[in-house]
Order: structure tokens, then sequence, then C-alpha cells
RNA sequence: GCAGGGUUACUCAAGCGGUCAACGAUGGCAGACUGUAAAUCUGCUGGCUUCGCCUUCGAAGGUUCGAAUCCUUCACCCUGCA
């Protein structure tokens, strides 16, 4: 069967980073005989570990995961490379006779596999550098010597023009929901989410975040990619010596507790998510869903 | 007690007679989003019956056609001399 025609019921759980998605996964995985495919953009390096709030070995061994560790942090990732790997992956346990689940916060990368995006081809470094040092008014400029259409495009995103000019004028496009599919939202009240993201800021500097921050940057310096997300870049003014560890801690929980009002915004547009509040109406959900 | 500096919207901070409901930053809210997405970008952020009106720039008076901007007094804070 072609990964892209894989019709076997699918299950995606989403919400907002903290917000008890993934143990939800685990016991919905548990309960259904289920493998889990991680929807998470930086779950997917290696040796980031604490910080991403990746799941551990203990969790692994209860339920297979998949996606996670699968990209080398000096490469860099990308929403392609994810949905190649993810529908092969569900296909994959698919026809091994379980259930997969997509587990995850990364709107871009799960929208991807639900909605069939068809990507473009990538840049070629070479152009994107030379690109890249252009101001938005050349860019436009030279948009508009291709003569290409920039009808719906964000004029004032630089990164929006210069995949513009890469594709030279291509737009990718975007298909139904997949079929076979159910997609449940955890939602929790913005203060208890606030809360508990403190909680697991804290749990990660108890289980040792500054030592794996201090080594990641020892092994691959502060510019590659998942270096510069939450819980690693704010570590280093610290190790800066220019702010202390409880300054540190207090933007950790700020930059995520902005994360998750993005990861809301992105959420909201998607009128199939089905809500809920309680785990038992996830069960019911579930078991609903796969005896239709 | 004398001399000087300060008091601006949630916070920080510009403004120094009209173009000021008041630059900018932060914070907050909302949104976009297809090979960097934990990225990148956008809008709003005194009130209201929102092409306009109302109430603001420590307080109260005053000068002026017109004041956050000038003058007087008062309150509080900082600095130097006592």
């Amino acid at each position: 069967m072609a990964a892209g025609s894989d019709n076997a019921p699918l299950i995606a759980i989403v919400g907002e980073t903290a917000s008890g998605k993934s143990e939800l996964a685990m016991q919905i995985a548990e309960k259904f005989n289920s493998e889990i495919i991680a929807a998470d953009s930086w779950t997917v390096y290696k040796d980031f570990n604490i910080g991403t709030a990746k799941p551990s070995a203990q969790e692994r061994a209860r339920v297979p995961h998949h996606l996670l560790d699968i990209a080398d942090p000096r490469k860099g990732f990308s929403a392609a490379e994810y949905k190649r790997l993810t529908v092969a992956a569900s296909a994959d346990i698919s026809s091994r006779g379980k259930l997969p689940i997509l587990v995850g916060g990364t709107g871009l990368y799960i929208d991807s596999v639900l909605f069939d995006y068809s990507f473009l081809p990538p840049a070629t470094p070479e152009i994107r550098v030379t690109l890249n040092s252009l101001s938005i008014e050349e860019l436009l400029q030279k948009i508009l010597e291709a003569d290409l259409d920039t009808l719906g495009l964000d004029l004032r995103n630089k990164r929006r023009l210069i995949r513009l000019l890469e594709t030279n004028g291509a737009r990718a496009t975007r298909g139904e929901l997949r079929p076979n599919t159910l997609i449940i939202g955890v939602q929790i009240p913005h203060e208890k989410l606030r809360e508990q993201i403190t909680t697991r800021v804290d749990a990660m500097l108890t289980a040792g975040l500054e030592n794996e921050v201090a080594q990641l940057a020892q092994k691959y310096g502060w510019n590659v990619e998942p270096m510069k997300g939450i819980g690693y870049g704010e570590f280093h003014d610290y190790f800066n010596g220019t702010q202390s560890l409880e300054q540190t801690r207090e933007r950790v929980i700020g930059a995520t507790v902005n994360l998750a009002k993005k990861q809301r915004t992105w959420f909201k547009r998607n009128y199939s998510i089905h809500w809920i509040s309680k785990q038992a109406e996830v069960v019911e959900l579930v078991t609903t869903f796969l005896n239709k």
C-alpha cells in the first residue's frame, strides 16, 4: 500500500505543551493496543532530552514510540521530512494490526499529515544564503522582476518572500482531512496550565537540565537549531554569568507559556478537533470511533 | 533649612507651547502560518454610542487663542551644602 493512500484508523491527540496530552496518550495506547508517533519538532532531535520533555525509557518500554531521536542537531529538520517519516511509520503500525496515535503540539507537523500537505522542493543552501542577505525591498524587487504572483502572501515576512523565490512562485496545497481520523484536543484552563508549566520546568531543573544544557553546548555549540529552543537558549546568559538561575527559570517558564498560546491559536482554527476536558470522554470517543 | 534633579498610561521610558491619547521597550490580547514552525510575521493595547467625542501626563491654581510642555503653591522621592 502506498503510504499516502493509507486509510487505516489514525488518532491524533493534540494540545498545548504541558497540557497532559502525553500521559493521556499513554493510557489510550495501552488500552487500545497502540503505538505512539511523536508530533513534536524538538523531540525529533537526539540528545535533547530533559528540556524537550521527551518520553523516558520507561515510558517507551510501556508503549513503543516513533519519530524520537531521529534528527541530528547539527543538520536540522523539516516539516516535510516529518510528514514523510510519519506517514510511513503510521502505515507500518497499521500493517502490524496496531493503532497509530499521533501525539504532540507542533501544529504544522500534525496538519502536514492530517491534511496531506504537498511540500515543494527544498531550498538549496547556497541560494538561501544569498537570498537571506537581501533586504525585503530587494526581495520584492526580484519577485517583481520574475513576475511571481504574491496574492495572499505576507509581504512583510522575509521568509515567505525567500520561499516564494526559491519555489519560483509555486504554492503548496493542502488537502481535506485524512479519512478515518479522530482528532482529540486536550484543553485545560489557563491558570492550571501555567501551574503545570511551572511544575514541569521545576521538575526539569531537578532532573538536571542545567547539566544537560552544559553538555549539549559543549558538544554542539549554541548555534544549532534545537539549542535555540525553550529551556536551552535561556541558559546562554546564565552560563555567561549575566543571569541568575532563578531568572533563567522564570524566562523558561515565560517562554513556555507563550509557546502554549501560539499552539492554542494554531489548533483553534481546526474545527475537526474534539476538545475534551475529562479523560473518561476520550475512552468513549475512541471506542466509538474504532467501532464505526 | 538652602541649592539642584525628579514625579508621564500595568511596568520601564521619550516628549519640553499647537501636528499629543501622547515616540519607544516590556508586558497583555488577538491573528497569520506548507521543507527553520519552540521558527517567522501581523494587528490591537485610556474610555466610549469609535470617520467623532470624553477623561488623562503627582495635586491645586495661573499665564496663553492653545499646556504633558511656561509660572506659583503644595505633596512625595533623589542628590549636594548645612
